[in-house]
DNA sequence: TTGTATGCGTTATCAA
DNA sequence: TTGATAACGCATACAA
């Protein structure tokens, strides 16, 4: 059998070789294969003998030629600044759900935290002729000018994960504010006062919005924020430090002797380290000082105990992310201009085992 | 500027702009711009003026045509089993390595351990005419006979995490027999006699050799392997459910009142919900039982008391996924039949504070 | 109801 | 040294 031949050479079969099969012209195969609206015409024998033959030679459509034909590549872009960070994997998930659905295939790469690979990565993405661009940020190295006049280049682009005050990029973010005051709100519940605080590194996008929404709330609550139980993460770029640091930073803390019944970590990563150092230090977890992280990565719900944090609707935040791109899409075909959207999700708290009621006051530290 | 009004229309320069601008022919530009063998044949004077003229205009090659005329996608696809599983993330980062350096881009999909799911983005991906194919399998959810044919048709394809027994299809995977030999001897130099096993379920690939190679080991040591301390994971296919299951399964080892000092759970999520159970039933991790995981996923390190692991080379093993394929390619480039490598690399032990010496005898359970 | 012809942006083979 | 010109595989306007 011819076809047979020609697969096995890596020959693929083309329309042509379909239209040859059937004794029709190229243009019936693809009007027919396409189910486009002329197709309607043929009649049913050649619509059938047609897509037999296709079938029966293997042809495969070839997304290259369709796309230069056709100016659409069904491909977005996906670009992480750090894919190491446990943050990205559900985030991927839901954008992958999404483009899946839209017959779309994404093309993921990774910056690294490195300007000059993220850079390369954005022109690879653009000679690939992307359609549409996520980035999935959380670093804040780079100027996201260059994406704003990307978006205008009619390349729909969605940041997740950081706000472009410029607001000429669409973004899905955790409402960071939201998030800390939930945090803060059980913890005074529980009957907490003492209260330390690791905050996390001035180039991590969420790190200024969290405390400063831990501010808020505290003094809208009455609350003092005991500025020796505050310690800062270092400015670094990798992922795995963050838990280091932690770990150093809450011994000092300790060492300090001020006394804490509780600790907000930046995050679940920084959340792990406190509890190490406490636990080394002999302070037991939850009974003698509560922990809450932010983000509930997946460990933070198998740690033991399981980690009390913010949690974020990263599925959902990446789902919205390919919605947003899409749409733009759809807008640039019909030569309408992409709207700019934005928003802030809600998240909610995850109770679990690594907070509880403050013990009766005495010196924890 | 004609090429500022022909950008901010979405109207992308190309090759014949650029040659009109310098009042060269579109060959020209060509040859210079990719820096062909032929193009040192041209004056300097039009070697610059064309590159200059490329710069200015912001040319930008559009790949979809490069790739149609040259029959080169510069794509491989990467097909994850289950890319929420931790194991994936460090081997997409190898992967993503080896690949940038060639100026290659991954197209990644997440099959999620649905064979309809595998087919159509394998489907997908030969429309898109990738060049080669990495899959990252941890599920035996699907037959690999598949590959073979694809490996077959010009597509050098790799698995990472599974030996194809019949030997058309490269692999790169951890010795899995090799690793679990480093845990037991860790356990017994500690002195450890009564270990408890929690085998991975059958659906897993790792399962069954690992397990193999703890009785192949404890036997050529001349110790007998309790079966009444052996439970068996379920099958399922959400890793979440590992967690949940070793949890389950370890409250059930310990509810038999069979003494044991020691614990060997089938991977690192796996310990982490026996880890939770020992701590529940007031069981101390490692006074009172040593507990030993296998992959040294992210979080591992990150755990109280952190994980003593059997390492799998995770990023090392996505690298040399890569450099098989491209290899690959390269041989079909010229013509040649991509050779058939397996790599089965071997792993090492993170010894860290979930093990200690066996307590001196007496009941655990 | 079907066929023909042109072009998408490149690369590559000819001539000149 | 450079310029025409023909593919690559497909989609589509226009003919028939």
């Amino acid at each position: 059998m011819a076809s047979k031949r020609s697969r096995e050479r890596g020959l693929a079969v083309k329309m042509r070789d379909v239209a040859a099969a059937c004794d029709v012209s190229l243009g019936t195969v693809s009007l027919i294969l396409n189910g486009a609206p002329l197709a309607r015409y043929f009649s049913p024998a050649t619509t059938e003998r047609v897509k037999k033959a296709a079938q029966r030679l293997g042809y495969r459509p070839n997304a290259t030629a369709r796309s230069l034909r056709s100016r659409r590549s069904h491909a977005v872009g996906v670009m992480f600044f750090d894919i190491t960070d446990p943050f990205c994997t559900p985030v991927l998930r839901g954008i992958e759900s999404a483009l899946f659905d839209a017959s779309y295939v994404p093309i993921v790469t990774d910056a690294r935290n490195e300007p000059p690979r993220f850079e390369r990565y954005l022109e690879m993405m653009l000679e690939r002729q992307v359609e549409g661009l996520i980035v999935v940020a959380n670093w804040l190295f780079v100027d996201l000018a260059i994406l704003g006049d990307l978006a205008r280049r009619n390349v729909p682009t969605v940041i997740v994960g950081w706000e472009d005050e410029s607001g000429v990029v669409s973004s899905v973010m955790v409402d960071n504010e939201a998030g800390v005051r939930l945090a803060m709100e059980h913890l005074y519940l529980l009957g907490h006062e003492r209260i330390a605080f690791i905050r996390g590194p001035k180039s991590l996008i969420d790190s200024a919005p969290r405390w400063s929404g831990i501010q808020k709330f505290a003094r809208g609550a009455g609350r003092e924020i005991d500025s020796r139980l505050v310690v800062d993460l270092p400015d670094h770029f990798e992922t795995d430090l963050g838990f280091d640091n932690a770990y150093r930073l809450t011994k000092e803390l300790i060492s300090r002797g001020r006394a804490f019944t509780a600790l907000v970590a930046f995050d679940d990563l920084t959340a792990f380290g406190a509890i190490r150092a406490l636990h080394e230090s002999g302070i037991k977890v939850p009974e003698q000082c509560s922990v809450v992280g932010f983000d509930d990565v997946a460990p933070s719900a198998q740690l033991t105990p399981p980690l009390t944090t913010v949690r974020q609707p990263l599925g959902r935040m990446g789902n919205m992310a390919s919605s947003i791109v899409m749409d733009g899409i759809r807008a640039v075909q019909e030569k309408r201009i992409p709207a700019v959207v934005r928003h802030r999700l809600i998240p909610d708290l995850a109770i679990r085992g690594s907070t509880q009621r403050a013990p009766a006051k005495k010196r924890t530290g």
